[in-house]
DNA sequence: ACATCTTATGCAATCTTGTTGCGTTTGTTC
DNA sequence: GAACAAACGCAACAAGATTGCATAAGATGT
């Protein structure tokens, strides 16, 4: 809140991540483990499953607790929380423009997932009497830029 | 093949099932699973999992067998293999018109999924630089008849 | 700084969905 | 019916995710 707690030993240009910030907006805990999830999401420049979280976080966190987290960060709207095709959740950050409406790109081959801010999903589909529609979900299959070489590689989760 | 066979509607055992015809006709054995589960998915008017087709099977059909008969009628493409925010999938029969581009409803509420045969889904995307585009998957999330009553409730699966 | 209250965490156990290996049965062809 | 390959049943396995509970850590007030 106040100014600056003398925080500099950190290579990290603010003293206050970003992701603290937004954090603490929620009213809730700024704990450790929900500022180390919250920047890798942040960092990555796509969707990461539960895995790759865990290994791209610095330093020892539980498990489960980078479930927790995740599942919190999804709550507060923070987060995406993305199905795939190999029955893996994928997460990414919500930026304020894509909250509701945007695409995904899913690869066949590694199952990666990318959003694709820019396409419109202003489809309205008729649904059967009684039905109610909340949005609707563009989901883009193909290959991605790895993938697509010309010997396509498993990626290993 | 021919126009021939007239479709009698009577659910009494036919002398030759409809799904008996449609196997058959692949070329491989027309076993007594494959048959048991191609009927309950045409009987089902929506996308039904594993568990749902297990149960609605008459008689014992082993649980792994449900499984592999589902990954031959889906390598077949005579079934769908639907991916649900459930992590979980549902499987349809899959007619001809729907062959390839059509869109799905799946309910927030009870994860329910139908076919939506009518919806064009005839978006062109733009993809980053080096992506492969084959194909595009439009879910409509909403609440399905039974779950946008007075008190939604949560169908148990 | 300390005490206190609340919430989040670590860890083990458990659950759920789906897959694999292998010996036995069944469908098809001759 | 015999022979052969394909499919089945069963048990074990695998991976992702969840739950229960004792402990640790964040927030708040003094
Ligand atoms: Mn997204
Ligand atoms: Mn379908
Ligand atoms: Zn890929
Ligand atoms: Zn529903």
């Amino acid at each position: 809140m106040r100014a600056a707690t003398p925080e500099s030993r950190r290579s990290s240009p603010a003293a206050v991540s970003a992701a603290e910030e937004l954090i603490r907006a929620t009213g809730a805990r700024v704990t450790q483990g929900r500022i180390l999830v919250l920047e890798v999401l942040q960092a990555a420049g796509r969707a990461l499953t539960h895995h790759e979280i865990e290994a791209a976080v610095t330093g020892p966190l539980d498990r489960v607790t980078v479930y927790r987290v995740l599942d919190w960060l999804t709550r507060q709207q923070i987060a995406h929380k993305i199905p795939g095709d190999d029955r893996v959740w994928r997460f990414t950050i919500a930026g304020q423009k894509q909250a509701h409406h945007h695409a995904h790109f899913q690869c066949t081959d590694c199952s990666q997932v990318i959003c694709l801010d820019d396409v419109p999903t202003t489809l309205r589909p008729r649904l059967p009497a009684g039905y109610r529609s909340a949005g609707v979900e563009v989901t883009v299959k193909g290959q991605c830029k790895a993938c697509v070489r010309p010997a396509p590689r498993r990626v290993r989760r």
